[in-house]
RNA sequence: GCGGUCGUGGCGAAGUGGUUAACGCACCGGAUUGUGGCUCCGGCAUUCGUGGGUUCGAUUCCCACCGGUCGCCCCA
């Protein structure tokens, strides 16, 4: 009956987590530079939230949502992404009314959705995303894209494809929708059981479904790009025009759609190339959600923002064999031999560790030799050997572990010692 | 939700219807009584995923369940 994680769950241990800290570091600074601030959101939230903002034909409102009753009769639910918490907590705290626009938001944090767990699939997964509240120009479009972008590249990652499309306002949406429509429906029986749903509901997702794409009335489909209204087909142009000039490299996809209801206008997901990374090669995704905001019930304010799975991004870097630099040894560790020997060691870890030097010690009442094993297998750069000679003439033999050279050094002056050798390493 | 595959010590991995469950790595101890990376010796599984069944007897056969993993759908 022993205890496990929850399926799709996991626990991160101490040898991976110091990647998980660099990479919220480096993407902290880029956002840093970007102009974003942070900003935490509860991880649950009324179901209703979601049903309104995610939208209920989605999959995931639909048979992935993580919903409970609290004990007062609520209904909540754990977050399955980030935006409409973000738009939430926009609305509900008036950011619409700050002076600077647009509001430009990132968050980090574990997102939940009722998943049958596989390669970069997990129930509870880790996302970092970004929203641009308030600006409808395709500067900003842009400026998502390029952050995303650089996310990855800025980490390491060459084999990257950026995927563009335009699913434009509402009314060039509404035209094309009617097309598809009437496209699709003489062959509405020869579609899967999903897609004569989707035709009800929500045509546009016909175009990306795996089972019938090779159906002859697929390869004829209206494509969005030929019903882009004037305005939206010079927005699309625009976005493509700043990435141009800011030398980003895309593709287009016109039947790329996006699983949410909310988006219209730029789409985008960003996928890997890399050899052996799995049947799942998207990293992340986003787009442009203009109406969000007012469905939410604040006032028409125009949005963008992305996401990226953290988990994702982790089995990329995996699979280019992308070591991130992450420091793991220590500076100093203490070998000691007696009891007195031993309370003097417990004295000085504490003396350098208040001086900022990364120190340890063994507490398993180790053999002198086996200290020395131990200090080997935690990378120590240097050794504080304190026996009984060292204690008669107070003082400390330091050994440096890549040359070998010993030195004795006064106790008085070990901390000063320690932080001189040190800076040198460093 | 559907399908493939797997489930033996901290890790990797053999194995058999019958009271000793190989081996390797790691770890601990010793040879070396104050110095790591080499060598040698020794130690290290009282639920062999869980529950039930077949059997005189099951880790080994059967069933169910749980879980890992990969894939489908869809996504991050």
């Amino acid at each position: 009956m022993n205890i496990k994680a929850p399926r799709g769950t996991q626990d991160l241990l101490p040898e991976t987590t110091g990647n998980w800290q660099y990479i919220e570091q480096k993407l902290t600074d880029l956002c840093r530079r970007f102009n974003y601030k942070e900003i935490r959101t509860p991880v649950f939230e009324h179901t209703e939230l979601f049903q309104r903002g995610v939208g209920d034909s989605t999959d995931i409102v639909q048979k992935e949502m993580y919903t409970f009753q609290d004990r007062g009769g609520r209904s909540l639910t754990l977050r399955p992404e980030g935006t409409a918490s973000a738009v939430r907590a926009f609305v509900e705290h008036k950011l619409y009314g700050l002076a600077n626009q647009p509001v430009k938001l990132f968050y980090f944090g574990p997102m939940f959705r009722y998943e049958r767990p596989q390669q970069g699939r997990m129930r509870q997964f880790v996302q970092f995303g970004i929203e641009a509240l308030g600006s409808a120009d395709p500067a900003v479009d842009a400026e998502v894209l390029a952050l995303a972008m650089s996310a990855y590249q800025e980490l390491g990652l060459r084999s990257l494809k950026l995927v563009l499309n335009s699913l434009g306002d509402a009314e060039s949406r509404n035209n094309h929708r009617e097309a598809l429509v009437e496209h699709f429906s003489p062959h509405k029986e020869e579609l899967c059981a999903d897609c004569q749903v989707r035709l009800e509901q929500n045509p546009l997702r016909i175009l990306d479904c795996k089972k019938d794409k090779d159906h002859p009335a697929m390869a004829t489909a209206p494509s969005i790009l030929t019903y882009l209204n004037e305005e939206s087909e010079q927005y699309f142009a625009q976005v493509r025009n700043h990435l141009d000039n800011m030398g980003i490299d895309y593709v287009i996809d016109p039947n790329l759609v996006r699983g949410l209801d909310y988006y219209n206008h730029t789409a985008f997901e960003i996928m890997s190339n890399a050899e052996g990374f799995g049947a799942i090669t998207t990293l992340s995704g986003g787009g442009r959600y203009n109406g969000l905001v007012e469905e939410l019930g604040g006032p028409e304010t125009p949005g963008i923002g992305f996401a990226m799975s953290l988990e994702r991004l982790l089995m990329a870097l995996e699979a280019e064999g992308i070591e991130l630099p992450v420091a793991d040894g220590l500076d100093c560790f203490f070998v000691s031999l007696g009891d007195q020997a031993e309370k003097a060691a417990v004295r000085y870890t504490y003396e350098l560790r208040k001086a900022g030097v990364q120190v340890d010690k063994d507490y398993q009442q180790r053999k002198f030799k086996a200290q020395f094993k131990a200090a080997d297998r935690s990378k120590a750069k240097y050794v504080v050997i304190l026996g009984e000679e060292e204690l008669q003439n107070n003082t400390a033999t330091v050994r440096n572990m890549n040359t070998g050279e010993q030195e004795d050094v006064s106790l008085q002056q070990l901390v000063a010692y320690m932080k001189k050798e040190l800076e040198g390493e460093n």
